[in-house]
DNA sequence: CGGGTTCTTGACTATCTTCAACGAAAGTGG
DNA sequence: CCACTTTCGTTGAAGATAGTCAAGAACCCG
């Protein structure tokens, strides 16, 4: 997941559940915390994230880090370039992922369907990185934090958001790393957020969106 | 062109020369200035550069830019999401691009090597823009000129690398909304740079670069 | 309940931006 | 070919936004 707004999200998503049968490897469960690829390793497959979700991460030597994209269920990751991972994947919670050959993607002689369902995912990931520099880059710390909101709560679904209740998977440190930020800059724009009566805190990781207009209008300068 | 270090760049670009043939279009020329394609557009076809630099944006309402990409001889651009075009493409000098078919990228049928070519080149892509997200989010104004000076060096090829002469295609303004600075901010990193005998300036689009090494370490923290 | 982690808040600082002026380069038309 | 205009680049001073450092509060887990 990248932070890019109302863009039609993921139309296909469903499509790709139609074709389980077509995964090499059936499903592969993920402990909360487990790895799924590290950096550098070379990429056999792609993983289509069912349940749970998952953190991609890129680091610096000192330490310096940059959440690159969570995956949510629906969302494909391991795209390689070179042969090769380029972030470290791991399951925020316990999560559930079905497992395509990376011939699948190479070459549509094994199985049209999952070829063309994992090119349209590439594609999609390239538009979807396209919108997020646009936010690392240019926008302020509350739009990058509005707008991470918004894009929250358009991958809950319908349901939960409508709702207008977000929970938040990750911690705040993944949040600010996401966005090119520092957890205290997180923290200190959820209060702010928070005083000007826009969200509301449930507990550590639930936010009830009060206001979502005033939301959207902190995020969507953009676009 | 992203700022991405020294990966194993566009190692496949030369394949890419080898099949002028199945281009259904063979080649397009573009004045400088001229537009491929606008943000919104619907992506009818894909682009690979063979000679000049062209510049792909995205635009906010209120007129903050985010350079996406350069592309340079060899880089492939105009990759579709939900069909349409996400930037807009103009050339930052006389260039000439080969065009190709959307379904060269959806289907091997038609000619299987630009199959896998343009998906080559388009996981490459993803490759690329992650390796870009940890400069945009978490480098500082030096380590992203100095990033840039080098990601530039690379893209010149031996020859000039090797001379250290780098001549930039494009405005400081350019620079900077790729690097998510003020043009100000880009002047005075180049400017500071000339004062520690890092580059030269021979002319305003001109760099020597004096101390790659030392160039290097200000960009390379990273990776 | 206790210990450790995560989150929040505060005070201070640094980095980068903004605003403004000046200089250099490039394009235009006489 | 030269003045004129415009755009682009550099520099300076002041200000704002986000970062750093540090402490306290809330939460989680055993």
């Amino acid at each position: 997941m990248y932070v890019t707004l109302p863009t039609q999200t993921h139309a296909n998503a469903v499509a790709l559940d139609i074709d389980l049968s077509v995964a090499s490897r059936p499903e592969l469960c993920l402990k909360d915390g487990a790895y799924l690829f590290f950096e550098g390793d070379d990429a056999r497959r792609l993983y289509r994230v069912t349940e749970g979700v998952l953190r991609l991460t890129r680091l610096m030597q000192d330490g310096r880090r940059q959440v690159i994209a969570f995956g949510f269920p629906g969302d494909v990751v391991g795209f390689p370039s070179g042969g090769r991972h380029h972030t470290d994947c791991e399951a925020l919670l316990p999560a559930r992922v079905v497992s395509y050959k990376m011939s699948l993607l190479d070459s549509e002689a094994d199985d049209p369907v999952a070829h063309q369902l994992l090119l349209q995912a590439a594609l999609r990931e390239i538009g979807a990185m396209q919108d997020h520099f646009l936010m690392l880059g240019r926008k302020s710390a509350s739009e990058k934090v509005a707008s991470f909101l918004v894009a929250m709560t358009e991958r809950l679904g319908a349901k939960a958001a409508a709702a207008g209740r977000i929970s938040l998977p990750m911690p705040r440190s993944d949040i600010a790393d996401f966005l090119g930020l520092t957890t205290e800059t997180v923290s200190r724009t959820f209060t702010q957020f928070r005083k000007s009566g826009i969200i509301a805190l449930e507990n550590i990781q639930t936010v009830i969106v009060l206001k979502p207009d005033a939301l959207l209008s902190l995020a969507e300068s953009c676009d």
